[in-house]
This record gives C-alpha cells, structure tokens and sequence, in this order.
DNA sequence: CACCCCACATTGTCTAGTCAATCAGGACCA
DNA sequence: TGGTCCTGATTGACTAGACAATGTGGGGTG
C-alpha cells in the first residue's frame, strides 16, 4: 500500500537522498531481465495483476512502470493477451548504394533488390503528387517562393509490416511532363530519368537526425509510442551544384541502421 | 465524468469506429498548439487543474495525456512550475571533418574548435579504462577472445548542458605506453598518434541508428523521457584493412544533425 | 536595504475502485 | 466434423481522492 511505501522511506538508511518509486523499481526490476535475456524476445511479460501482486502495488502503479517500458521500446501491450518484449531486427540502409557499380535491377528498384536477395517480401505504395513544398524542402531545392514541386510518396513495407516511409522531392519545372509525374515503379531508377532529362546528379549531401515521429508519420508506419524514427535527408546536386532532388526517408528506429563508408582523401593529412 | 464519456460515444455518429480517448484528444489540442507556433518554445503550457476544469476530465486523464507529448519530446514538465514547450536547436555533427584538409587545431580537438567558433562554451570530461571489450566492439576490431581494450570515455558539454557521449576503443596492444592511455586530452590527436605507431587510418566505415537511451546513457546525457538518441558508430581501418579504433558516439536527438558530403565515383554509371 | 523563512501553487507518486474493449479458447449445436 | 456463441482473462480509459516534493515569491526581520 502506499502508506507502507511512505513508512518504508522513512525507515530506509537514506541510501543517496529518496529512495526510487515503486514504478521505477518494477521498470528496473523488467528492464534487467529483459537486457539480461532473462525475457526473451517474444516472451510474455507477466499481467497487470500478477505483478501487482508482486509488487505489492495498485494496477495504476503497475501501469505507470509498465508505460516506462513500453516508451523505451522493451516491450507491447497487445491486449488483452497481455505483454510481450520486442523483437528487434535491423536490417542495413545504405544511401551510397545509389552510386554503386552494379547493374539496376529490371523490375524493382535498389532497395528492393538488396531486401529480395535476403529472402524477404518486399511492396511499396507510390503515390505522386504537384503541392508547394513544405519549407525545408523549398529550402534544400534552393526554390523561389510559389515554386512547385512533384512529390513521389512511397510507403515501404517488408513482410506486411511498413518499414519506411520515402518521400522524394523533384522541382516541378524540370520534371513536368515526364515519367517522375507518372505513379508507377519506374525500372531504371527517377534519378536516371533526370539524368535523361539533362540533369545528371554528381553530388548528394545526407542529413540524419533522430526524433519522435510526428502522429502522421507514427500512422503511416504503424508505430507505437516509444519508437524513434531516423530522418534521413538527401539532397542530390547536378555538375554545376544545382539541387534537383531532394528525398526524406523515415527509418523506424529499431529496423534499421544506416551505413557509410568514406576513404581519407589522397594527400590529406588527417587531424584527429 | 466517465459516464459522460460513454454516453457522448454512444450517442456521437459513429464517424470512423470510437471516438478518441479524451487523453489523446487533450494530446492532439496541445501539440496543435504547439505545431503551429501558438505555444512558443519556452512558454508555459495551461496548469494540470487548469486543462482538468478545460476538458472536465480527473487530474489523472490530464496527467496521462501530458505523458504522451511528453514522451514524444514536445514539452517538459519543471516541478513545481509547470509545463513547458521544449526548444529545440540543432548542431551539426560531421564525421568526415576528421579527414579535411584544415589545420588541427592546437588545443582542443576538432569538434571542439568548431563549436568554440560558433560562440559557445564547450567542455569535456575524459576518463580512460582498460577493459574486456562489449561484444559489439569486439566484433568490430576483429578482437580475439580475452583481448583487452584501451577505451577512453567522453562526455562533452556545450554551455554546461551535456551534449554526447564519445566512447573510443584501441586494441590494447597496438597502444600500449602510449600517450592514448593517459586520460588527458591530445592536442593533436589521437589518431595522429595511432599514426605515429604505424597505424595510419584510410578508411571508415560509419553506422548509424536511432533508439531510445540505455539508464545508464540517460543518466550520463541527464535526458528526460522522450529523448531518442543517435549511435554512431566508427571504425576506423589501415591501409591494410585492420580495424583499430572503434567509436560509439551517443547523441542527443534532439541536438544534432549528422552530415555526410558524398560524391559520384568517376566512371559510375548510377542506377536508381 | 538585504536576507531569511514560510506559505502556496504545482507537479510527482499512489490507492482503490468502475466500466469498456478485445481476443482466445471452450462449450454447444447443427 | 465444423462453425457459432459465450465466457473469462486481460488491457484500456477513467474517476476522485490522498500525501510528498519543490521552486518562487512575498512578507517579516535584522
């Protein structure tokens, strides 16, 4: 009960000022055994009663340290048969992979190449839309206020389970009238089109960030609370560093990793 | 009341299955707010009791709906002195800037330099162990089972506010009686001395991943709840491949802005 | 005027309950 | 056998309270 919670305070050896509220205690007492493997991935956590029972607690109390990890990602409530620790499996995101020596797949393109290979069943949505673009995006095209841009909106999903969200960005200018307008897989990759279209790209600059996801995005990707999204921004640039595309990729947190590789420089020194 | 909340559902007109829970419509008004510039960064968000008398809701639904925005990193509670918007602002983190052909910089380390230009104040707190290696970072250096690593443990602040942790891992034989053991900052360094010892780096590869902190992460990045983090991990390679050093960066998501500057190979056809 | 202390408003923790929603599995029936 | 319905266990949403902890600001004191 709770007064026997103040009382046990009050008789504590003041071990490092207060002592931890029983709902972080439960947190704690979970997340050890669940980074110990103690709970397995896929296991189930005990009920709501069961450890309030244990606890000695009320069912709030227990609610508030099971929301704990649930925010930090460790385990899902899937009612009403209870809790469960995630299952994490990360696969790789490679933005260099767009500049690599391999031939385009006929049908689908890199990502999906790379996903199919590994055994999975790959899909995506594609939607193409003409908006004004939201300011970041108007700001990394390096376009004039009332400038359009077409927007290829794709959902990816990976054995039915969304996985990315990939927004890519093209002025609208330079790609009216072409294939880019045009809401179908295109085989041998847009930024061919563009390059056909006189716009070759040389040069991509890749921001990363890491956030919560906005309640759209969450919708989108079917994310529950407690799961962060890697932003992945790419800005590809012509010869003469004109932007002409701009792609926002929204990674679930827990199902990728992004990866580079960079090689020092000819004839730099190095300084760290 | 409840019963007021079940009655309004079961007379509402059925638009899309049930309607909201009051906590989420609470959560939804606020980060309206909040997205729309209404609630400015810093300002006070309306009292629990205030936002109770709004929504005629018990302090409890209140205080569940304020969790969710504030896991979702929009707002940070201050006993006893409210709620508050949360501001944010960015920096940018970039790990090619170790191979650019700028002078290193005599006292501080590269990233220090370039926060000191931008006006601030950084800091750093330096520690060095010799341990058995995590497995993730044993794995990457291609240790042997029992291989001992030199790790040497950052935490960097900027303007008092901690900022990211750096953890960098040697093998332990390669620098050994170096001055990479001593827990001070290297002027010109640590690579540079990795260099010295004939183990000059020319390439890296980088990971990135978005998730939420560890307690202990948390702890040292004193972040609330509702703070991802971006890993980044580096592991630096010889001419001959060998890997020899191995760098987890844990920042603040909220905080940074991971850059990467890549260009086309020459002779890349490009495929997507 | 400066300083200290206390009251107050506010969030943090917690109890003990109610009713709703949902899924699994067993009982029942054709 | 196979489908249908119902029941029970479990989480979701919510109420109405209680006491604890803690900055802030105002009032009193030296």
């Amino acid at each position: 009960m709770w007064g026997e919670q103040g009382r046990l305070a009050a008789m504590s050896p003041r071990i490092e000022e207060s002592p931890r509220p029983v709902y972080q205690q439960l947190a704690d007492s979970l997340r050890a055994k669940i980074t110990a493997g103690e709970l397995a991935p896929g296991e189930q956590v005990p009920t709501e009663k069961a450890l309030a029972e244990e606890f000695g607690a009320s069912r709030a109390t227990i609610r508030q340290g099971l929301m704990v990890l649930v925010n930090e990602g460790l385990i899902v409530a899937s009612r009403p048969r209870g809790y469960f620790v995630r299952r994490h499996e990360r696969c790789y995101f490679r933005p260099q992979a767009e500049w690599e020596e391999q031939p385009a797949s006929p049908e689908m393109d890199r990502w999906m190449t790379e996903q199919t290979t590994l055994g999975r069943t790959p899909s995506q949505r594609i939607n193409v839309e003409i908006i004004q673009p939201p300011d970041r995006v108007a700001d990394r095209l390096a376009l004039n206020p009332g400038d359009l841009v077409v927007v290829r909106r794709r959902v990816r999903y990976l054995n039915e389970e969304p996985f990315n969200i990939n927004d890519t960005f093209y002025p609208f200018e330079l790609v009216q009238g072409s294939e880019i307008v045009n809401p179908a897989d295109i085989a041998r990759g847009a930024s061919e089109v563009l390059a056909e279209l006189g716009y070759e790209q040389v040069r991509a600059i890749d921001e990363i960030e890491a956030r919560m996801p906005l309640p759209d995005e969450a919708a989108r990707l079917e994310l529950g609370v407690g799961m962060p999204v890697a932003v992945h921004r790419n800005t590809g640039f012509t010869r003469d560093d004109k932007p002409v595309r701009h792609t926002v990729n929204v990674l679930v947190g827990s199902k990728h990793v992004i990866l580079f590789e960079r090689r020092k420089p000819q004839g730099a020194t190095g300084n760290e």
